[in-house]
DNA sequence: GTCTATACACTGATAGAC
DNA sequence: GTCTATCAGTGTATAGAC
């Protein structure tokens, strides 16, 4: 039996655990060590025999912070190649958005990630680079094999990537402070399909 | 001279600036009365002969904090009358925002919003209602009757008021971010005309 | 109205016994 | 690894002199 070592993995990964939801709660100002000590159980102490010192809790949670299916979406289907598919295309990566809408970790760390976002620059450039730059010049990716395969009008395809990704951005914010505070979220349940439908409409040469 | 009152007054009002920018920048917990004391050039238990409570300051800031010129815009032109001018009215209503988005005090204002956002169930609140509820409704109105007079596609009039407002929203909060560790925002400059010109072109019953 | 002085809770962090 | 004990620093807030 590795009794001994599993405990100790297992107090490191409580203390994670409990750092994320306390500063999805209260801010990384908010989620002290003391509290963090008593969800886990021991004294304040004892969290730095597992981590130097605050700091490096919330750099350690900082790390998956940003590791999001979205990447792994547009890795597993590239614009180049799966965009010719067109509304289908759109309509997978909108049913990814809300698949994370309604997932309770990415609601925690969506939730850290905006609880942070005007006070952690570092946090603040990562959002940036990931929902104003990387999906938005991957979308604009896929609106440009579109044109060229004549799905779609022709237009500026970064313009069109932001046209088309903002609602959703919206749409996973109004779920996230709806849910925040056990508000109904049925009026949503079935928006991100709508906005697909929408777009398309707006966009695709009727042929 | 009333040179007393002037010098009470005003430092009432020099507190109530000075919490203004340090919670803008530290948020609600952060804004310490040490701190605003300071900024002031007073003592700490000075702050106490102006306001009750460190809360009451804060109370005193959320009155303000909503106070929009998009509600004036609605109420100066109530939908039912002025949609009918269809794309103006929407460029006009995208011309208020933009103009807040680059207004520093507005913008001081909506980062309070947004740092408060998680953690406030009340700005929450406000919040919902204002971005999700309120202004959402005007422009469902507003497209309700573009559609009576035959300006735009029959649709979902809410669902088009989100897919309007949405990504107004997204490029306020993208202004907003940048300018706040001092970016250029010259690629959002025309962005807010260009999605009114984006987004009728998919509506508009072209004749 | 503002000052000094002070009270008291809570914060992150460390030393040393077990 | 966890504990007790303890530290300095910062937080809000009050009492009383001027």
């Amino acid at each position: 039996m590795d009794r001994d070592k599993q405990t100790t993995s297992s107090t490191k990964q409580k203390i994670l655990d409990a750092a994320l939801d306390l500063i999805a709660s209260f801010g990384y100002k908010g989620a002290s060590v003391r509290k963090i000590a008593k969800a886990v159980g021991i004294r304040e102490s004892a969290i730095y025999n597992h981590f130097k010192n605050k700091e490096e809790i919330f750099a350690s949670i900082m790390q998956n912070l940003f590791v999001s299916p979205l990447d792994e979406f547009f890795t597993k289907k590239p614009p180049q190649i799966y965009a010719k598919r067109g509304k289908i295309y759109l309509l997978e990566f909108a049913m990814n958005i809300k698949i994370l809408s309604f997932d309770s970790r990415h609601e925690k760390l969506f939730r850290i990630i905006l609880v942070e976002l005007m006070q952690n620059e570092k946090i603040r450039q990562i959002f940036l680079q990931k929902f104003f730059d990387e999906y938005i010049k991957h979308l604009s990716n896929a609106f440009f094999v579109m044109m060229q395969e004549g799905l779609i009008r022709s237009g500026d395809p970064l313009l069109m990537a932001q046209e088309f990704f903002a609602p959703l951005f919206y749409f996973r914010l109004h779920t996230l402070l709806l849910r925040m505070d056990d508000k109904s979220t049925t009026s949503l349940s079935t928006i991100f399909e709508k906005h697909v439908e929408f777009f398309w409409e707006g966009v695709a040469i009727s042929s």
